[in-house]
DNA sequence: TATGAATGAGCATTCATTCAT
DNA sequence: TATGAATGAATGCTCATTCAT
């Protein structure tokens, strides 16, 4: 029946506040005074609820987590089809960096390469928000609907990575740029590639062309005679 | 005849041991009077090179832009076919930070998200090199080697956007991973795409496909027989 | 009831420190650290009081100021005749620095070039202080007591550039002459004036003396027949 | 026939340009490296000339006081008269700091206060010059134009104390006044002092004029039948 | 004699963290 | 439990001075 409870109440304000604090200056930059100041709480209230400054920024992903945990994972499992799936996945995963530019300076440039981070429970939590991508990528190739030999790890590291990659970049030019427009443009490139189906593949050389090859030979027996064909 | 002065050698040094370091304990954690007493200089001698501490580190990175402008940028000409460039391009993007982790956690983890460096020379050289890929997918698009309909910056997000981030986690890792090894099959996800060409289309529903169609209608209308056939 | 606070002490306790540590061994000299020392307090806790090393120095003054208002303007508001107010004001002035050393060597070596210094409300209590002089001398010559032709601002320089000399001086020389006795002599002095009125002012060319009639000439007709007569 | 040695002339232009530099922006703040650079030789060459930084300070006012020495001196004894050459030597010792300000700053702001300087012979040739005063001051008693009681130690500190605080103003407020505007009232106001003889004495209550009749008693009893008419 | 790169001691200032109230 | 004054270790940076060339 009763909400939150007053403390509850104040621990988010001082997150939310070192949020934008530690996003607008950088965390180094940024004094737990000041955070205390902006939050309306003392600066001993902080260390109350946080061992120290870079425990208080490890908790900032948290909330986030939270509610993708609730509505991303709901919503996903409602969508048939593994592309579909990982477009959604795409969309989630970018809007909560459109939506939470703060949040997303964070995670982005001070927690992605913390390595004191990747041992706190927030980071198991986004990881199994990646491994949720892992499993929709394993489910398309069960499916049929990928590639039977796609590498999920590396399906992963194109389509988040990407998505990194534009918004770090959206983030640095002062969020000028559309980001969201660049969510499909960057799945569809990855569900089609980049190679053109219509040209000759002798018309060249190339040891793509091989590699190609050689990979099918491995992976795809079914596909050899399309192969010989072309 | 004579090679670098005792100056530039002295510099040099600073510049490598600040990397070292920077990389090792992280550059907030790392003081510029160890760096000195590494380097064998004194304090004073490093702000007679750099003019602040993250002067010293923003140019850590000129060595390697120059390494690979003299050798990266050479040898790429030489080869032919976009796909092949690309490939090669991987390759040695990679390999600069395969060869120099410490590098690659400077420039990943605090350089690439840090608004002062995006102001510097260092940072325009870094762009060069970026522009380079963009220049190999267009002359890939331009010769009918990749799909028309391809848009550059994207793939260029995807290409480095993936590296990035297995970098990244093989830098966290400890290096115990195979980062070489993670070059081809990204590159080979990106030309080829990750859908099945062996599966019907219209097997399942799916707003990609019809996004497919629609960016085909506009920009390949000679596809549409094989489309509609398929 | 209760008297200063805690904070308060503790804030005389490091101004104290400060003018004692700044005078003897000048205040580039001295460091922060160890007035922080002396005073027995952390070298935060004087960053708490004031914003940094040459704002402590300012804050010097503030204790004799308050002081020299509280006794000085009370009780030579009680001395009758202008006179006897600027002698007693000569006294008071002198014997601030006479009593307090430490605080004649800032104000006098420190402060008084210190444009920086000039803009404080330290300065404006100072300033005060000595307007009360001008206050005087216009008093005396309203009232007759003095000259009618006498500038304020003059006399206000030439008592108190004779008194910050005399005390230099005496600073200088270890506090080795009795400074308090220069005093009376130097007021006597402004107040008769050094020329010998016994001397026949024809007896010798002067160009003082045609400074004067010129001067009287303007300001006191009056005396033009004793003038005249002597 | 040969003028001054390069050596001489490189000398004296760090000299000037240390005194420029020292007055601008105050001694602490100046650094050697940028009076080197200002007066085109390098930092060792200030070392071969002069021992530190203190060194050179105190060789600042060497070429001044020879200037005044040659100048003043001489001049001041073709002036006949102790009240005309009292008012001269204020002239000159005003024009001097008018006509050089930062040598002004420099005297009055650091070098007066310091007493290490004091040790130099720089400061010696300054002491003969004030010598000079109290001679002129002793010869104006001597000859019976000043007082016999006249204090030729207080005399020079009221001249010299007013001009030293009329010139610190001047200096502090921009130079917007008239400085040598000063010089003839200050010289006025000691010769003949502030008190206005038309008054009569008994007029008010007064320990001055119980001072003064004191002191009168002491050295000058020629004067009590005056003072008794009086 | 002149140079100016190299030195390194020295210091003001900051700020995460503590703890008495 | 909350406060915020007090702490003091820690460090970037300066600059007078030296000395090899």
């Amino acid at each position: 029946m009763s909400g939150p409870t007053k403390a509850e109440l104040r621990k988010e304000r001082i997150i939310d506040t070192a949020r934008r604090i530690f996003a607008e200056k950088g965390v180094h930059a940024a004094t737990v005074s000041e955070i205390a100041q902006e939050a309306k709480v003392s600066e001993g209230t902080i260390y109350e609820h946080f061992s120290n400054k870079e425990n208080l920024l490890f908790h900032i992903p948290e909330h986030f987590t939270q509610r993708r945990q609730r509505i991303g994972v709901y919503h996903l499992k409602l969508i048939q089809g593994a592309a579909n799936k990982l477009r959604a996945y795409a969309y989630i995963y970018t809007e909560l960096f459109h939506e939470n530019p703060d949040y997303a300076t964070i995670v982005l440039l001070y927690l992605k390469g913390n390595a004191n981070f990747r041992q706190t429970p927030g980071y198991q939590a986004i990881r199994n928000w990646f491994r949720f991508l892992t499993e929709i990528i394993n489910e398309g190739i069960e499916s049929g609907e990928f590639r039977p030999n796609v590498d999920a790890y590396i399906v992963r590291a194109l389509i988040m990575g990407a998505i990194d990659q534009v918004t770090v970049n959206w983030l640095m030019s002062g969020k000028s740029t559309n980001l969201m427009e660049t969510v499909d443009p960057i799945v569809d490139a990855v569900m089609e590639g980049i190679l053109n189906p219509e040209v000759d593949e002798d018309a060249h050389w190339s040891n793509w062309r091989r590699t190609k090859a050689r990979l099918r030979n491995k992976t795809i027996p079914a596909k050899e005679k399309k192969e010989q064909a072309g």
